[in-house]
DNA sequence: AGCCTTGATCTGCAATAATAGATCAAATTT
DNA sequence: AAATTTGATCTATTATTGCAGATCAAGGCT
């Protein structure tokens, strides 16, 4: 209704896309049941504080009370940490998002390989082209090939995999403007955005 | 309880508090009856967002979710834009706010006197100074002085108290030591500075 | 000493958020 | 084509807010 509650539930909503998670995954992670996050998402019901507390830190949100005053520098500043999504990448983040979680529940077997850390590396670096990020098509192919993997037990297709993944990361950096970029192949300059390891 | 909702429950607090008004001032202009602000500010119930926007709405206050890594960034800008308070001087802002209310309410046949004037336009610039305001006393003493006109009616007091308004505000302007003008209606040994206000 | 304001605390009572769980159509995936 | 996933929409039941209005002790003020 009032406007404040509307813009409350847009944020949710948003915030949950650009994390590619579904509602029913949001629910297992907030323990809000799944039903009442759609209410929510959709401004059906004047929800409580907790509800809304459970939610944002589910979704590493924090709910902040501005004064009037100061509320477009606060707006700016948070346009400019967060990133500027062309609207029709929601796909893509959903995509990567699972790509990470098959590559995540692989046998542990696999987990100390050198393919593996790549790919981890690899992943990592994507996450900070999220704001570019619209390979849908080639993230889908290399989760089907991680889920693959999981069956055909091998370690060789994991290498491929990562080499798939070191050149669609290297296409990311390319078509970032360079002045973005300090250091081409090593550390990450900006914004790293993990993900959580709740604890 | 959620460690996030203690935060919202300072937050409303404070703002009030730094607005001067009690409780059953914000009740009246928020809808939200007092008892159940008491319950709100002492962190005793689950608030619906209706209410927490109804509260903020009535404070000047705008809810918005952040993201984490932008927390840091925005808790400085609202640091700077608004004042930092010595946490001494809630005292002196609530007296503030009821001697301008005390002002309002005069009766109208003074609304037009040049004392008037200086006196609305006195507080107007003794409000920019909230966050150095501690002269508690000092306003206090001009409410009363205010409170007294409506029966004596007498306009010759309005403008002691201007002139009044008027030094306590050069004080604040020079940020001149609190101790200094303790003392109600009397003259002060030092001789009165021009008045340099906005043009 | 009296009067007023403030914040906290009770009393019901009514409205509704929150829960668990099932279902559904549409879109995706296999 | 069949199975799965997704978001939305039901059902019922429970738990709690929110409201209205009174009351109270503590402090401040006249």
């Amino acid at each position: 209704m009032s406007y404040a509650s509307e813009n409350i539930a847009a944020s949710l909503k948003s915030a949950r896309e650009n994390k590619g998670l579904s509602q029913r995954e949001l629910s297992a992670r907030s323990g809000v049941p799944q039903s009442h996050i759609s209410k929510i998402e959709s401004n059906a019901v004047d929800l409580r504080l907790s509800s809304l507390a459970s939610l944002a830190h589910a979704l590493d949100l924090e709910l902040t009370m501005i004064p009037r005053k100061s509320a477009p520098a606060v707006r700016s500043i948070v346009r400019s940490t967060g990133s500027h999504k062309p609207q029709s990448n929601n796909d893509a983040l959903r995509e990567l998002a699972r790509a990470q979680r098959a590559l995540d529940t692989l046998p542990k077997a696999l987990h100390e390989s050198s393919a593996m850390e790549t790919l981890q590396r690899q992943f990592q670096e994507m996450n900070n082209f999220r704001n570019i990020l619209q390979e849908t098509d080639a993230i889908r192919n290399m989760r089907s090939a991680l889920e693959a993997v999981e069956n055909s037990g091998g370690l060789k297709n994991l290498e491929k995999i990562a080499e798939d993944a070191q050149r669609l990361r290297n296409m990311l950096a390319h078509s970032v403007p360079s002045h973005m970029i300090n250091e081409p192949t090593s550390r990450p300059a900006y914004s790293l955005d993990e993900d959580d390891s709740d604890g």
